[in-house]
RNA sequence: GCGAGCGUAGUUCAAUGGUAGAACAUCAGCUUCCCAAGCUGACAGUGCGGGUUCGAUUCCCGUCGCUCGCUCCA
């Protein structure tokens, strides 16, 4: 049996969400590229994102920084040291451990160091010393700037986008005349050699962030991360996630990011086999930990004055960090829908539908001329025309009308616009609703009004 | 990266060491056609490379990809 999963993955690719990258030439490892649809709906995720986060706020700016960064930059964050770890691999029963992680624990039950890993047994099957040579495990993606691959030239595509944000923040306070608290936004790629990719578009090597670096002073911050974590929460819920679907979990202490004081996951129940939820953001307490190395490490003082008390200090960030495919993700498996429609010979059909909000549609409305006709179509393909100066309007006259009612249902469309016959003589169209069936004769010159009501906020 | 399993039209599934079939989808046409109707026709496939063989989609090897596990996390 098909989980809700699989068919939201066949759908995507079948109808154009998301192709395999480089499918000609066999693909590429767990990389895939949005298609038509796709595009208009990862668009369209990232403005309400944007919207919500940076411009319908009057402490909120955005920014976008370049993928690439001085190399010091990652040394700052820490990402060299944390991302860089020499693994080596028990060869008789293939688990990997860190090099230097089984050298210390060596050291400290013997009290003496170890010729080399030889002597060492493995942690989980006991084998002494079948180790594999070790290897550098570096979690971020290498570049070379310049035509000589050399140390010199040696850069990394940013395996988050937060840091771009932090090494302008003297930037932003300055010519934006900022002050705590205040946050700001910026989408964009980011590059991870994970390990695991996979879950169709939920673990990828290339993906796409949508985060908020929201500074505070010391002391609010603990009550600025909760009101991220629901305000967050609630813009999942607003864009018709089902709050059921939601949980929060709460990263134990010890395992805590090297910047995080308190890290919490918005999860969704995607129904992946095995465990079923998968996190969408996780929203971080960095505390002072990024502008207090950046200021070490740069010697550029990145404290902030409190110009009424005089008192300086280095904000707090609360960090909520979303991934923008992964929601993409979510809002499919969430609008996804099996209907039993009357057909036309009086039984029942499945009628597949994706209810997504019409904010998130892909396609706003679809003008349908009842049939292919030399009075129909033209008249249908001005009005689409019309409708494509402000909305992403599909035009279709291809075979039977019901089937292409199922096809708009299949991507989402919130409206389809059916031009008949009885059009050419009361210049009215007929509008027919996805979600509730219901049909609303329309005259021309209104339909442009209607459809501007129906699809507020899009 | 390592181990296991799997790769047949767009999709779902057949079949075979000797010309690869179907359904649905798609496209064109007919029907004043409002919820995947019907009829006619068309397009379309053995992931890629090598080996064994008279002949390989089938057997073998490699590779690429997918799925599941192993340290993850947007």
């Amino acid at each position: 049996m098909a989980s809700t999963l699989d068919n939201v993955i066949n759908l995507a690719k079948r109808r154009g969400f998301v192709y395999p990258c480089g499918e000609i030439y066999g693909g590429t490892r767990a990389a895939w590229d949005y298609g038509p649809l796709g595009v208009e709906l990862k668009e369209n995720i990232k403005r309400q994102w944007w919207r919500s986060v940076v411009t319908s706020r009057d402490d909120v700016v955005g920014l976008d920084s370049s993928v690439i960064l001085p190399r010091t930059v990652w040394v700052a964050s820490g990402h060299v040291g944390v991302f860089n770890d020499p693994l080596t691999e028990c060869t008789s029963c293939h688990k990997r451990f860190r090099a230097d992680t089984l050298e210390e624990e060596f050291e400290y039950r013997k009290g003496r160091k170890p010729e080399g890993l030889a002597e060492i047994p493995c942690p989980n099957c006991g084998t002494k010393g079948q180790w594999t040579e070790p290897r550098d495990f570096n979690m971020m993606l290498k570049t070379y700037l310049g035509p000589i691959e050399d140390e010199s030239g040696l850069h990394y595509l940013r395996p988050e986008t937060a840091q771009g944000i932090f090494v302008n923040f003297a930037n932003v306070v300055q010519t934006q005349r900022m002050k705590p608290p205040f946050g700001i936004g910026q989408t964009g790629k980011a590059f991870r050699n994970e390990i695991t990719p996979g879950n169709f578009i939920f673990r990828t090597r290339e993906f796409e962030q949508m985060e908020l670096e929201y500074f505070v002073k010391p002391g609010e911050d603990e009550d600025c991360h909760q009101y991220w974590i629901d305000t967050r929460t609630d813009w999942y819920v607003d864009l018709g996630i089902n709050r059921d679907n939601l949980r929060h979990f709460e990263h134990p202490k010890e395992k805590l990011s090297h910047y995080s004081k308190r890290t919490v996951d918005i999860e969704y129940r995607f129904g992946f086999q095995g465990s079923e939820w998968g996190e969408l953001e996780g929203i971080a307490n960095r505390t002072d930990f990024d502008l207090s190395t950046h200021t070490e490490h740069s010697g550029q003082d990145m404290s902030y004055r409190d110009p009424v008390t005089n008192e300086r200090y280095t904000p707090y960030v609360i960090e909520p960090s979303a991934g923008l495919t992964r929601s993409l993700m979510a809002f499919l498996v969430e609008a996804y829908a099996e209907d039993e429609a009357p057909n036309t010979k009086g039984g029942t059909d499945v009628r597949t539908v994706l209810r997504l909000d019409h904010r998130l549609a892909p396609v706003k409305a679809a003008v349908l001329p009842l049939s292919r006709d030399a009075n129909l179509s033209p008249k249908a393909r001005d009005l689409a025309a019309e409708l494509r100066k402000f909305w992403n309007v599909d035009f279709d006259d291809a075979q039977a009308i019901g089937r292409r009612y199922r096809r708009q249902d299949e991507i989402g469309t919130p409206l389809c616009i059916t031009v008949d016959f009885d059009t050419l003589e009361d210049n009215a169209v007929t509008i027919r609703e996805r979600d509730t069936m219901t049909q609303t004769r329309v005259s021309l010159d209104q339909v442009q009004s209607y459809v501007a009501a129906q699809l507020i906020g899009a």
